[in-house]
Parts: structure tokens; sequence; C-alpha cells
DNA sequence: TAAATCTTGACAAATTTAGTCGGGATTATA
DNA sequence: TATAATCCCGACTAAATTTGTCAAGATTTA
């Protein structure tokens, strides 16, 4: 499993590129490079892959740059990760369950669980949710269910 | 956020261990390794985070060896893991929140939250749960929620 | 035409991971 | 006591991955 900052710089630059869209412009990459902090020629090779996946549109030329492909909150936290790191998956095999010998590894399930637990979270967080701060339902009753048991 | 072979070795030859023991004897390395095909050299290097962690506890010579130093039902994969590869934080910052120019870059929160979602599945999940495959009471809550909303 | 942008592919530096190696210390057993 | 099996330790190396850089091109606005 992993998470580097290719798959934050991601979701970093498309939270900046929420912020600062109103309409239909379009936002440049030099912008977000200097707002957030980030190497722009990176950043190039990341929106390649974010476009591939849909989740921007790209406009050349002066008053070029990207935007959104979607409303913030049809974008969620997951879909972003895995479009520039391939899937966050916890489990040697990539889930075919032939980690030993041909044959499940004694972990096996556990890492698959936890690879649940973490795509549950993540694609039930939109680009939204995280820019309002706003913890999604499910998030608020299963910290309820932590504090109470 | 990392979770390697490291972390994923470590986790399954304490369950080994966990299977293997039967009152107090030691199970040496040597064959933790031939029976979960991990190389030894490696097995060693893990062992002394392990041991340094209170996790297991060793015996030199000839029938020497490694046991857990508590039953498998007080010890949770998070410590494990933790105490081969270090803390497993999705924050750039370590959690400082110093992560953009000294200040909460856009996404601290959400990295902040996931920490916390990973960190609460792994320290509820003994190495005994992992055993007897049981889900905790609180991934059975869980998973109802997703299902029904 | 000029300047600003995206687009692409290849390359390179830095870091991390995975694993090795050689020697030591300790201890049960013959 | 000698031997062999184990743990113990530090340093090292090789491979992989991450984190970028770079140069050249295509498109578009002004």
């Amino acid at each position: 499993m992993r998470l580097t900052t290719k798959g934050k710089y991601a979701v970093t630059a498309l939270l900046d590129l929420s912020l600062h869209q109103s309409g239909k412009e379009f936002t440049s990459l030099s912008k977000i490079a200097v707002r957030q902090d980030m190497p722009i020629s990176y950043l190039e090779q990341l929106f390649r892959n974010l476009r591939k996946a849909g989740i921007v549109e790209a406009a050349r030329g002066p008053t070029g740059g990207y935007r959104l492909s979607r409303h913030c909150s049809e974008i969620n936290v997951s879909e972003v990760v895995a479009s520039v790191e391939g899937a966050m998956d916890a489990t040697q095999c990539g889930g075919t369950a032939d980690c030993h010998a041909g044959t499940r590894c004694l972990a096996h399930d556990l890492w698959s669980e936890l690879n649940s637990q973490v795509d549950n979270f993540l694609i039930n967080k939109s680009l939204e949710d995280v820019i309002t701060n706003k913890r999604s339902s499910l998030d608020r009753k299963l910290k309820d269910l932590i504090v109470t048991g």
C-alpha cells in the first residue's frame, strides 16, 4: 500500500482548482504551482493522468489551463489518487490470493480487509467534502461507534 | 503512508509463531523462514525491532529462538507494523500541520482522518483475530452501516 | 507573429526498500 | 570442553521506486 506525494499533490492541486474555479474558466498549472508550492513540470506529469482519467479537461494557448470535468462534489479522492499512482492495494498479490507459494498467505484476508476500509473511506470522500471539511454521514456514525463502543 | 513487505513479513512471521507455539517453547527463525518462504537474514533484521518493541522475546543457543512475549490476543497489528517500519503516517508533515509553507495544506485534515481510520482498524485487530478470522464487533457494525446506509 | 499554455517522451537524481554479509556472543548437548 | 545451533549487530549493496527535470512540439489567444 502506498500513498506518496504523487497522490497528495494531485489531490491538493485539484482542491486548489476547485477553490479558484468560478464558472468554466481554466486555471493554468503555473498558477497552481505557485500557490501550492509544487514543481510545475511534476504537475504536468500528474495532470496527464488526471486528464486521461476524465477528471479534468484542458485548453491550450493563453487563457488555457485545466478545469474539473465534473462538479467537485462528483469527484472522489479515491479516483484521484488511483489515477496518478495506480490502485492502492495492500495485498502482495493484487487480490489474487496466491501470495504464499500459490495459495493465500496467513495475512491475506487482513490486508484485503484493510484495502476495503481505506477504499470505502476515500470513495465516500468527495473533493467538496474535503473543502467544506464536512464529515460524511458514514464517518459520523463510525466515530460514534468508536466512542460509544 | 506506507505498508511494505517489511510490515507484512513481520505480521506473517508472528502469525506463524502464534500458530506453532504450544506452551513456552521457542521457534527458530530458520523454521519460520522455511515455512513462510522468507529470507532468514531479512527476518533477523525484523526480529531485532520486534524484540526491542517488546513483542517477542529471544533465547540463544540450540533450542533457542523466539516466542511471543504476550498472548496473541494481546498483540495488535498496528504495533507490529509500527515496530518495523515506523508509524504509518499519511500526512506529509507528521501531524504537525506545517505542510504548506508553515501552515496546514488544503488536504491536511483529509490525510489526518485517513490515518485515524487505518489506525483504528489495525489497533483493534489482534493477531488472534487474524488467525480466527474473527471480525471484531466494530467491523460488523461498520459493514452493516455501509450496506444499509 | 509572439507568448502562453498544454502535450509528450525520455531521462536523471534522490530516496527507499529489500536483502546480504561477516563476524560476534550465547547456550544446549555430546 | 568442543561443537553446532541459535540470536545479535553493524555495515554494506543492489534493486526498485519516487521525484522530479528537460527538450521539443502543438495549439491558441491577442
